[in-house]
DNA sequence: AGCCATGCACCG
DNA sequence: CGGTGCATGGCT
């Protein structure tokens, strides 16, 4: 089984800097990312997954996958994204800022990841030792 | 304060 | 006009 990494440079959103209390961060709707993710059911209204991710220290967060498709379901509806919430405490932890990148890795069970917190120095360097990487408007498929 | 669900703004 | 960042009302 292949091992698949994404990345995600944090807004400010993201990290709640911006005085908003919306928790989670979105999940741009790329092919990519939803065979990356647990697929979802459009069909179902709000359909959630959750996943476990282990970061380098070895604590598992368990993240909720979630896909705000009411526009697909109701007259008035406005969302069709994905997004990930139940991160704050991660990135508090880690000392998130905008700009640093969020790295997941799936690993050989399904809905298990590994999770890492980069630091937008140190994505810069990233990125000139990995030109191959797939750029994705934010986020990265790496391989 | 953070999560849920949704609306709005902006930009390509 | 679709997609994504920003924002908000309600609930816990």
């Amino acid at each position: 089984m292949n091992r698949l990494t994404v990345t995600k440079a944090l807004t400010a959103n993201d990290v709640g800097e911006t005085g908003s209390h919306q928790a989670g961060i979105a999940v741009p709707k790329q092919q990519e990312l939803l065979e990356f993710f647990p697929a979802l059911d459009a069909a179902v209204k709000n359909p959630d997954a959750w996943i476990f991710c282990q970061d380098p220290d070895g604590r598992v967060w368990k993240l909720r996958f979630i896909y705000y498709n009411n526009k697909l379901h109701d007259p008035d509806g406005t969302r069709n994204e994905y997004r990930l919430t139940h991160l704050t405490l991660f990135l508090k932890q880690n000392k998130a800022q905008v700009g640093d990148i969020v790295r997941f890795t799936t690993t050989e069970e399904p809905n298990r990841y590994l999770i890492a917190l980069e630091h937008a120095s140190e994505a810069k360097k990233q990125e000139r030792v990995d030109p191959d990487v797939i750029r994705l408007r934010g986020w990265r498929r790496v391989h």
